[in-house]
DNA sequence: TCAAGAACGTA
DNA sequence: CGTACGTTCTTGAA
């Protein structure tokens, strides 16, 4: 504790703690909409504030290098020249953090040819002098020697720097053994790598400390150096120079001439209007409360657009709430809560008023008109809210936001889904939740029409961030989505129990006997599912050779045990492979089969915000990843009929979308011609890539160039390519060589497509959807190459995925307004399976192949294949 | 009971 | 050392 009768003279090395924390935050949490990395900023703020809050200074500095240049490089050239390059998205945060400091009236300390430990010295010296406390904060070791009964050093330790240990001369002597001002002797003797001072070599700390004790000082140690013997002594004596050089360039400067004095700078209160702007920019929430009750200055409160009172709610009859919500003209906030499903109270928010009211079959009569109507409405998560009202007839109309959709739209990259999750990010508020875990929980949970509230707030912060761009993909694209996939939900596909329950039985006796065929082969039993007793089999038993690494063992994946059969073919090898195909499908129709609910249907959930690259994803369960492949495993999708009181499925899918998108976005002359000629793709390719007539091209031609071509929109490389054709990397170098000698438009595109996102930070759709690559400008090259394959494939997989959507609503609200009772069931990325009402197959047809073949207006036509049967399989073309 | 990893299904 | 997903199973720690 320190001495409350003294002033406190906080002073603070910025640049090291700051380029601690960089190494220390995640840069993907802390990265802005505009992609401003600020890890750093915030790392290092949030480390002042505990500090403020926990030392209470009276004075404070916090000092910055200016350069790598200063008086030491001048003396020795070498100093700190092995220290790599400070990475550029550190750099940028810098200023940042000094405008930050400059909003919370902080001095900024820098000096010319002075590095920021060296102010310290200076600052600490005089601080004591003249009666302070001084506390130095410092991520340099050679701050030790600050130290003394007036100077404590708080020296972040290697958990990080939220961490910070304290050392005062005792604690310096017992973790070094010498007094602070000894410490630069023995960091003299040992040397510094990371400041590339070579000291003595074999001395450690252990023979440093040794020595001075011995003689007393340095001074004595190197005069008397002929008395130390063995190898270490001549190592001294060899190293003299050095040691005395590395003693001159580790004392820090204690009178540099500085513009202010201690006095100077007394702590004054922070410009809270500046801080909040900044902090706006840089998108901190959480961390304004805290520098406000911090320093204990400035109220939050004292900005009216901050502190928002929240109104009361009014319980209101259902009559009262249709002429209330009917008399609005600004968006309503509405948030309907859910029991399983169904609606149990409405909620519904202005600016400043509140409503609630429990729902009931009575209600929704009321209620239906303004419910349905385009009165403007703005929900969170809206999907389940809007199936449970068609539950009850109700469709509601004039959605017109969901926070949910455009909080993923902004940020697709993060988990943030709840409404709780966006109060917290974009308010900095809590929202009032009731403890689950709790009977009767301490505290309340908010209302419906308080989480309206707060969907409305949410709403307007967001759609201040919002760019113009990605606001019309929400509601041009994801809004007319939701709609549709509500009712898609709705809808469900009818699965036949019979047919998948005689084609499990025969699978689980077909895998019962291989698992018995590939013990007796062993001549053991054990788990067939198992990767580590399959391990001890193949490789200790079997005394197969080793396959992959894996982080636990060695892989056993079917690529793997193919390569393994072919090398070393052995019979227990093909049993495996057949026993997990038969298990896997045999688990895939479990899943499928408690699925089916009592209506013979199965419902899967579509998760809109559940992808980076603007595609939908499926699960409870998941039917975008019904098995295909192979002849026995369609059998599955001949379980999903046409169900009860409908005529046919109609599949409808699109042929190659993302080549078509890649030939529009290159505008490759060659590619376009492939799809305006009628020619089959990869044989139009392959004829081109291998100089031979289409006729003449060979099957396996086909198969490289097929290969290629998809290899492409991921990014792939020709060790990847010839892994996948299992040719030489030589070969596949060669093939891409042809290949880009034909469609070298598609390469530039590629090319130009990864640099452009290297610029702006993120990716665009042909609609105008972004997703953000951060680490396109990582040191870590692993993070950077990964980075650079998925924004080369975003832009062609999220155009490709807009374009369904859009044929999807499309063919939904054709569907709806031409009173047809044929119906969307399905979207599989590129394919929609459409359950047909009798009669209207040609009605249907016609609108799906037109609203798809429409949906974008291409450089090259979207070709639309439908397929028409009893069942998924037999629809399938 | 939970999380991580391996494996594998789809586009 | 090819993108994007979800599910199931085993395993080992809690």
């Amino acid at each position: 504790m320190t001495d409350s009768a003294k002033p406190t003279l906080m002073v603070v090395d910025g640049h090291s703690l700051a380029y601690r924390a960089f190494f220390a935050l995640p840069v993907d949490n802390f990265t802005t909409k505009d992609n401003q990395h600020t890890n750093a900023i915030y790392g290092f703020l949030s480390m002042l504030v505990n500090l403020i809050k926990a030392e209470q200074p009276t004075h404070m500095a916090i000092a910055f290098d200016t350069s790598r240049h200063s008086f030491r490089t001048d003396e020795y050239p070498e100093y700190k020249a092995t220290r790599s390059e400070t990475p550029q998205e550190f750099k940028g945060q810098i200023p940042l953090l000094q405008d930050c400091l400059a909003a919370m009236s902080i001095p900024v300390l820098t000096q010319e040819g002075i590095e920021a430990d060296d102010i310290l010295a200076t600052l600490s010296t005089q601080g004591a002098a003249q009666g302070y406390d001084v506390l130095v904060v410092s991520g340099d070791r050679d701050t030790i020697q600050l130290v003394n009964d007036e100077v404590t050093l708080l020296y972040p330790s290697v958990q990080g720097v939220s961490q910070l240990k304290r050392y005062d001369p005792a604690t310096v002597q017992e973790r070094y053994g010498v007094r602070p001002e000894q410490y630069p002797d023995i960091a003299a003797l040992v040397g510094e790598t990371s400041d590339n001072l070579p000291g003595v070599p074999k001395v450690g700390e252990k023979t440093a400390v040794k020595w001075l004790t011995q003689f007393g000082s340095l001074d004595e140690l190197l005069e008397r150096a002929d008395e130390i013997k063995g190898v270490v002594g001549g190592n001294l004596r060899e190293h003299i120079e050095d040691v005395r050089r590395n003693r001159k360039l580790n004392r820090l400067l204690t009178d540099v001439e500085l513009p202010v004095a201690p006095a100077d700078l007394a702590v004054t209160p922070i410009d809270a209007e500046a801080v909040r702007d900044i902090f706006a920019r840089l998108e901190f929430r959480t961390l304004l409360p805290r520098v406000f009750e911090a320093v204990g200055a400035g109220e939050v409160a004292d900005d009216p657009a901050a502190v928002v009172e929240m109104p009361v709610p009014v319980e209101v009859s259902a009559a009262d709430f249709a002429s209330w919500a009917s008399a609005q003209t600004d968006d309503v906030a509405l948030r309907l809560t859910l029991q399983s499903g169904a609606p149990l109270r409405l909620g519904a928010a202005t600016a400043s008023e509140l409503r609630e009211l429990d729902w009931s079959d009575a209600t929704a009569e009321v209620l239906r008109g303004w419910l349905e109507s385009d009165a403007p409405k703005a929900l969170h998560d809206a999907k389940p809210q809007l199936k449970a009202l068609r539950r009850h007839g109700v469709r509601l109309g004039g959605l017109v936001y969901d926070t949910s959709l455009a909080g993923w739209l902004l940020r697709p990259s993060f988990p943030d889904k709840t409404l709780s999750d966006l109060v917290q990010r974009y308010l900095g508020e809590k929202l009032p939740e009731a403890d689950p875990s709790q009977l009767v929980p301490e505290t309340e949970g908010a209302t419906p029409s308080q989480e309206a509230w707060f969907v409305r707030r949410v709403a307007e912060a967001l759609r201040a961030d919002l760019p113009e761009s990605v606001d019309t993909v929400l509601r041009d694209i994801e809004l007319p989505t939701l709609r549709a996939l509500a009712d898609m939900e709705l809808a469900g596909v009818a699965v036949s129990h019979e047919v998948l329950s005689t084609f499990s039985g025969e699978l689980a006796a077909r895998a019962d006997v291989l698992a018995q065929e590939a013990f007796s082969v062993v001549g053991r039993e054990f788990n067939l599912g198992s990767p580590k007793q399959l391990q001890e089999v193949l490789f200790e038993d079997l005394q197969l050779p080793k396959t992959r690494k894996t982080k636990t063992g060695y892989s056993t994946d079917a690529a793997v045990l193919a390569d393994l059969q072919e090398s070393h073919p052995h019979p227990f090898l093909s049993l495996l492979l057949q026993h997990r195909e038969a298990t896997k499908l045999r688990q895939i129709i479990e899943s499928l089969d408690t699925a089916i609910g009592p209506d013979h249907r199965v419902h899967t959930t579509y998760v809109q915000t559940g992808s980076q690259t603007g595609r939908l994803s499926s699960t409870d369960p998941n039917l975008q990843n019904i098995p295909v492949r192979t002849e026995e495993s369609r059998r599955i999708r001949s379980a999903f009929e046409v169900g009860e009181g409908y005529e046919t499925l109609l599949t409808a899918d699109y042929s190659q979308i993302e080549m078509r998108i890649m030939a529009h976005l290159s505008g490759d002359e060659g590619l376009i011609e492939a799809f305006n000629s009628g020619e089959d793709l990869h044989r139009f390719v392959g004829a081109r890539v291998f100089g031979v007539e289409p006729a003449d091209v060979t099957p396996a031609m086909r198969t490289k160039v097929k290969a290629m071509s998809y290899g492409l929109v991921y990014g792939l490389s020709a060790f990847g390519l010839s892994k996948q054709l299992r040719i030489e990397q030589s070969e596949a170098k060669q093939l891409m060589i042809e290949y880009f000698a034909r469609f070298g438009a598609v390469r530039d595109y590629l090319r130009a497509s990864v640099m452009k996102a290297k610029e702006v930070g993120y990716t665009e759709t042909i609609f105008g959807r972004r997703r953000p690559f951060p680490d396109l400008a990582s040191p870590n090259r692993v993070l950077r190459e990964n980075a650079e394959r998925a924004a080369l494939n975003a832009p062609i997989q999220g155009s490709a995925a807009d374009i369904m959507k859009i044929a999807l609503f499309h063919i939904h609200d054709d569907l709806h307004e031409a009173d047809l009772g044929s119906r969307v069931l399905l979207q599989i990325h590129d394919e929609l399976v459409v359950e047909v009402a009798p009669g209207e197959w040609d009605r249907v047809e016609q609108i799906v192949r037109r609203r798809m073949g429409d949906a974008a207006e291409l450089s090259v036509p979207l070709d639309v294949q439908v397929g028409r049967g009893r069942d998924w399989n037999e629809a399938a073309h």
